[in-house]
DNA sequence: GCGACAG
DNA sequence: ATCTTGTCGC
């Protein structure tokens, strides 16, 4: 069988991910953003194909002006914790196809909000030495109170005393998100620019795109 | 040992 | 993540 440089024991991956964890970076260190970027990974036959989308949009117009799609052989499992070796080398796959390099990236997933502090937003922005943030549907670690259910209102999340991100009411009535900061860029900030990219719905415009173009439909 | 657990 | 249609509510 070939070997991969992703093919990691759960115990190397952790380790590498302590590691990692110190070079993230929390505090914003970007200019201008002209384009963002969604990324989501999807599955099929099984879980033997893995489907890496990535969607650049304009901004602040977040019209669509490009879009990558790669598929190959999935080889690592899901555990949690360790998703980024299950679907990073998909998304580097589909990232070097861009023409257009986007300023900020939006990773379906968790970024500091992680066991180790890296979680796949931190470990890719930390990669491609990009500002990324981390957009999760679910809670992976931390506490947290209630969410007003008010568009745009948000309370921290909490993990081992440490806050590491913040959970999102992105829109009213509907289940909020949980955003962190994955590298260059503040829990703060992390908040203003998922909220700056998305409009009516509970997903930032980015990784509804990311999404759409990740799955099989049409 | 038991429960939790991104996608 | 994925298997899947209609349906209830703002």
């Amino acid at each position: 069988m070939n070997t991969h440089a992703w093919d990691l024991s759960p115990q190397d991956a952790i380790a590498l991910q302590k590691q990692w964890a110190d070079r993230v970076v929390l505090c914003d260190e970007f200019d201008e953003v002209r384009f963002v970027a969604g990324v989501d990974v999807g599955f099929e036959e099984n879980n033997k194909v893995t489907r890496a989308a990535i969607a650049v949009l304009s901004f602040p117009s977040l019209q669509l002006v490009e879009s990558a799609l790669v598929k190959q052989p999935t080889r690592y499992p899901y555990i949690p914790g360790l998703l980024s070796f299950r679907e990073m080398p998909a998304i580097l796959a589909a990232y070097s196809t861009l023409r257009t390099i986007p300023d900020l990236l939006l990773c379906d997933g968790q970024g500091v909000a992680h066991p180790r502090r890296l979680g796949i937003a931190s470990h890719l922005g930390v990669w491609l030495d990009k500002p990324a943030i981390g957009v999760g549907k679910s809670r992976l670690v931390g506490q947290y109170g209630p969410v007003p259910d008010v568009r745009g209102s948000w309370v921290a999340l909490v993990d081992k005393g440490e806050e590491v991100g913040a959970v999102l009411r992105s829109r009213q009535n509907v289940k909020p998100i949980f955003i962190s900061p994955g590298h260059k860029i503040s829990i703060d900030s992390a908040i203003k620019w998922t909220m700056a990219c998305t409009t009516r719905f509970k997903l930032p415009e980015t990784t509804r795109h990311a999404h759409h173009i990740a799955s099989n439909l049409k």
